[in-house]
RNA sequence: GUCAGAGUAGCUCAGUUGGUUAGAGCAUCGGACUCAUAAGCCGAGGGUCGGGAGUUCAAGUCUCCCCUCUGACACCA
């Protein structure tokens, strides 16, 4: 392992997520994922700056501030509460959110343009077509249906709009961005969404606007006020801004200095293009080294069908959370569903699969265990290490190398084969407990025995919990206390160097505490709530 | 329409460079046990591997055609 300065360092980002309304689950899935990469990397010790946040402006914005007869700032102070409150419930533990409403966006935005606007990457250009205002964009000749109407919003037609926009000359970085591709082929995941860049790229770039006119809330064009600053070009400079402690002045060495650049982008697929193509121009432009990955995950859909208004099948992330529990909710999301992949929340699989992977399994198997050490043992843990069982044991054969192989795993975001592996632990734990039947020793009279048994499952579990805290943080913490330890993964109440991490991610290294206390479930089972 | 990916047990998915009776987890059913959250363990049923044709001694795995689904196709938070 390279232990330089880098490679203790580690920042991401969520999308700032738009405020049109209150979060939606997807948002929620985005960023319980972000939360497991960011606690796990903590947990090797790392330096960890995790982003997310809010983009606030544009037309749509203060439109539905004017529906609701509220200034604009009052419609997003009240969206942004409802989002720290849903991370709250989700137990997500950001470093972070940012607002590109905040005070010192504005500053770091200007000097952004600035960098670009020298640089004459930016033109002003005069723009003209049909201009549906549902979508808030210009329509080709093609793309619009009868008498000029948008073929998504057929009630209203398009206008024909002949006005000056502020372009940002992407069409200059087609070279640079695809030598990027080229020569970092991690930088845009999963392959497959990479393969979909590369294509749209290919096919040739084209300057985008970055301006409006007739907007009032977001920044003005630092050299023209009469022109608005436009969605992407405000709300992703947002991740820089992030990057300031509350002490810095609002500027881009001030903000570059320390977490610059980033290590990873997690976002959905929706948004691919403006951090995999847009984004890496714009810092190119700007002179700033690039992001180390963007991955885009998939989406989800409910019962097989995609989630929305018209179907009115949305899942409610607040009330699944407090139906279920952030770490139900979590631990679903992030084991059942392949990063990267679309993937289903069916409630009945939901509850089979809490229940049997959290409850019968993992849950369960500490209890038994914790119940057999008190019958058997008064309670006294075994002071035994790795160095007293073969190397053909059935758990610390598995153990050995278990947590090598979820760090590689989890730094491939692959989450959900690493939960699989870990589960698989602890399968073996039941399978072993019955196999050695330390009811019957006991009656034997093989106390040595049963403890050699008794060790090898609590130190599985052990380190199985230790392996899912990312995921599972309520549930990781409970079992460790029951072990003995006085943790807690979801405050910094817990062992978090390099050192740490090599001890504690390894199978019978650490000394589980003489005498335990009594036991009680880490994971009720769940009951499917009779909901329409 | 063009391009890309996918279609394997009821569900979620694994299936290496083609090679013995196609696997796992969950769900269902049966059995033996008791330390445990009626959990766990053992066992069973269940698949013409989307359809068709071809190459081959041999194809879920290669080739071609067809069907279905998903995504991208220029500014969709």
């Amino acid at each position: 392992m390279n232990n330089s300065a880098n490679n203790h360092k580690f920042s991401l980002t969520t999308p700032l997520y738009y405020v049109n309304g209150v979060p939606h689950v997807g948002s929620a899935y985005t960023t319980i994922t972000a939360d497991a990469v960011a606690r796990f990397q903590r947990l090797q010790g790392k330096s960890v700056l995790f982003i997310t946040g809010t983009d606030e402006h544009g037309q749509k914005i203060q439109r539905t501030a004017t529906e609701e007869n509220v200034e604009p700032q009052i419609h997003c102070d009240r969206i942004v509460d409802s989002f720290k409150s849903l991370w709250d419930k989700l137990n997500i533990k950001y470093d972070r959110f940012s607002r590109t409403t905040a005070p010192k966006h504005q500053a770091i935005v200007n000097e952004f343009f600035d960098r670009v606007w020298q640089k004459g990457d930016i033109y002003l250009d005069r723009q003209q077509g049909w201009y549906c205002v549902s979508c808030e964009e210009f329509k080709e000749e093609r793309e619009l249906i009868e008498d000029h109407h948008c073929a998504i919003h057929t009630n209203k037609p398009a206008e024909w709009r002949d006005e000056e926009n502020y372009f940002f000359r992407l069409s200059q970085y087609q070279q640079e961005l695809e030598e990027l591709y080229q020569s970092n082929p991690d930088f845009i995941q999963p392959a497959s969404r990479r393969n979909e860049v590369l294509n749209f790229v290919k096919q040739g770039l084209k300057d985008f606007s970055i301006s409006r006119v007739n907007l009032e809330w977001g920044f003005p064009i630092p050299v023209d006020d009469k022109h608005t600053i436009y969605v992407w070009f405000d709300a992703l400079l947002g991740y820089v801004t992030a990057l300031l402690d509350p002490e810095d002045e609002p500027t881009l060495d001030n903000a570059l200095s320390k977490w610059w650049p980033i290590n990873l982008h997690l976002i959905g697929k929706d948004i691919l293009r403006f951090h995999a193509v847009y984004w890496p121009a714009m810092l190119a432009s700007a002179g700033l080294p690039l992001p180390t990955k963007v991955f885009g995950h998939g989406f989800l859909t409910k019962d097989g069908l995609k989630m929305g208004k018209t179907l009115g099948n949305t899942i409610d992330p607040f009330d699944l959370v407090d139906r279920y529990g952030a770490d139900a909710v979590r631990y679903y999301f992030i084991k059942e569903i392949e990063l990267g992949k679309d993937g289903d929340f069916n409630e009945t699989r939901f509850i089979e699969v809490l229940n049997n992977d959290l409850a019968n399994v993992l849950g369960n198997s500490l209890n038994r265990t914790l119940g057999m050490l008190k019958k058997y043992c008064q309670s006294n843990a075994p002071q035994l290490t790795s160095a007293d069982y073969g190397g053909d044991h059935p758990l610390k054969s598995i153990g050995m190398d278990l947590g090598d192989r979820i760090v590689q795993m989890n730094n491939n975001l692959q989450f959900s084969q690493g939960c699989e592996e870990i589960l698989n632990l602890v399968r073996s734990c039941n399978k072993y407990i019955d196999d050695s039947a330390p009811w019957t020793l006991f009656k034997e009279g093989k106390q040595a025995e049963i403890e050699q048994i008794l060790y090898a499952v609590l130190e599985s579990v052990r380190l199985s919990a230790y392996l899912l805290s990312p995921i599972i943080p309520d549930i990781s913490t409970k079992i460790y206390q029951q072990l003995g330890f006085d943790w807690n993964f979801n405050t910094d109440r817990y062992p978090q160097t390099v050192d740490d991490f090599l001890i504690h991610s390894q199978w019978g290294k650490l000394a589980i505490k003489q005498t335990l206390d009594k036991a009680s479930p880490v994971f009720s089972r769940l009951e499917l709530s009779s909901e329409a």
